[in-house]
DNA sequence: TATGAATGAGGGTTCATTCAT
DNA sequence: TATGAATGAACCCTCATTCAT
């Protein structure tokens, strides 16, 4: 049994070894310009042995896909869940968000061009389980919304309206941290989106 | 000399069809998996007469992207012209664009598109026009928030994060109403995007 | 009738400008690479007038191969006609060659394509016409030839093959010269030719 | 080892194999009318094979063409080496040329376009080894005949222009023979070619 | 299990040819 | 007569996928 599990556990290496490779040349060519070949070389493993664990290539980059966004849901879930202010769940949303992109930027580059082939039939239409689950995802974050409207903490409005405002908003900034050098991730920080969200750009000054 | 004219009228009423085709298709599938055949095919025209008209396939990519991002620029320009505020001028940016992109729906795909390859050093990666085009409308963008800043309107924040923001909420928004059936703009529409994007989302009332 | 034969007139000149310029491009170029468009470019006519004129681009090329090949057979055959000698037969076919190929250096590049391609069954296969005009030519150098042997002037062979031999070193001459800046002129004469194929590269300073 | 080194073998055959049928197809049709997919047939590969021994056509048509003349120079150097007279190495080069030419026909032709599109710019110039090797043997050959000028063996002449008288004679003969259908060999002897370059044509019987 | 040689369908592109004007 | 816009078959080449080892 321990005989096993240790194939099993090498398996399960390979596979995130794989991944790991596929996500670089996924993140930097797209999935088109991507070739099977060149995620082989640099996961170190032969042609064959890609197709030996996944089905093709647009598995490889579902399953891909899958994986992280799962470890993405999760991360965000587990924030939010230790949240219990409606203001502060909105905070961590944005903070949790940008966390994990600035730690996976691979992967938004793979995530942007998911959404933007989202109407797509083609192969690089998102899996029904990844659908799905981004649906789910933004069902939670406009619930909290909802919520918040209810108990006149935020102004009225559509709550899904606002979840895209608030994605849309942490999209430009990390695609602004992706394409940049460095120093961009200290000029547009996590506070400042938060601030930008929930009190707008106008300053306050008058009101005091 | 009528003669002349009538042939060139011809031909760029023909150049305007296939640049048609060309952004459903595009739009449709990206650029990697659109294919010429189903360019020619969809505009009515042989294979050989696009490469006549064309140089080559990403020739015609850039050439579409190029004429719409003129014309979108222009639109938006014009607008922002004609409105004095500061304030007036943000709310104008952000109608302008949704107003254009509702108009050209195709065409924000392909943005999209363009904007999610944009780190490719492969074919689609956007033209140098039209790369240089787009950051100066950024920059434009982020110098009126700079004066606002300065004459106290706007809070205190970078100007060039303050744009991404606004930029983000309004992408969100307008994928929202690219992928759904049409009630989505009545979700959200521009003056929600305009409220968020200058008041934030919290709730004003017990600030009177 | 004068008007017809203007028109006339006109019509023959207009194929003399075309196979002009397909002979420059054909030259350049060889006849795959050469482009029907290049030539009617080159001669300043359309496309579509250059398939008024000839059958197909074959038809052109062998139009044009035709045409050089009688001028040059007529040209050898006149000044052969003059000579009674056979040694002076000879030394004229020899000087002829050089002459008529010296003028007509656009024409030895083709000419050589040609015997390079005379085996194949693709468009470039010399035509009928022409290739009997070859043979028959090869066939009256070879009649000298004969009649020099029967006569004790030229050594005991296949005349065929002192046909052979006698062609092949003016080939490689031309060639010296076409592929040279000018001063192969001067290097490798015709007298030169004649003297190697008449009495060989041994010295003769012990004969006499 | 052996499993390794048995991998090599089969691959090298394999270029082997392609590479004689490229040698036919290009012999039969020329560089341009040849098609990849021909070769790959007759060679009884796929087309993405031969891409996978070898860069595009042109490198497949390079290869074949160094390949031969590598062997060819090898051949002709060797027997030239054994040979210390001069009038031997004369005869030596003839004989040497002649042979091999007769075992390796196809290649003449394929030799004889490449002479024939020297001139080209185009993909089937020949590659620069190749082209540098041919100029290498003519200046050898040249060599030879300056020596025997400077002995008194050989009349005063062009050492170059004789090396073209001489390399003119064999093409010719080869080409005869690669056009007949057999008998020609006969008829256009080595010896044949040999007496007339050295001696000439002309009849010796009054010098006895 | 792991390999990579071998495949072939399909894409971008060219260019000889036609035909309405 | 003379044009050149329009065609589409056919080429070179790539790359996802398979299978014998």
């Amino acid at each position: 049994m321990s005989e096993l599990s240790r194939k099993d556990r090498e398996k399960a290496e390979h596979r995130r070894l794989i991944l790991e490779a596929a996500e670089r040349v996924f993140a930097q060519k797209g999935f088109h310009a991507a070739t099977v070949h060149e995620i082989a070389e640099l996961a170190e493993f032969s042609v064959g042995y890609l197709y030996n664990q996944f089905e093709n290539k647009t598995d490889l980059f579902l399953e891909l896909v899958d994986m992280r966004a799962a470890q993405y849901m999760a991360d965000v879930e587990e924030r939010l869940s230790r949240e219990e202010d409606i203001v502060g769940k909105v905070r961590t949303a944005i903070a949790a968000k940008l966390g994990f992109f600035r730690q996976h930027k691979q992967f938004f580059l793979i995530f942007t061009h998911l959404v933007a082939e989202e109407r797509t039939e083609g192969p690089v239409a998102m899996s029904e389980r990844c659908g799905r689950r981004y649906r789910d995802y933004m069902a939670r974050l406009a619930a909290i919304f909802a919520e918040g409207i209810v108990e006149g903490i935020f102004a009225e409005a559509d709550p899904t309206a606002l979840v895209l405002c608030m994605e849309g908003m942490t999209n430009s900034i990390i695609a602004y941290w992706v394409h940049g050098g460095g120093k961009e991730e200290e000029a547009a920080t996590p506070e400042l989106v938060q601030k930008v969200f929930l009190e707008g750009v106008l300053a306050r000054g008058d009101r005091e």
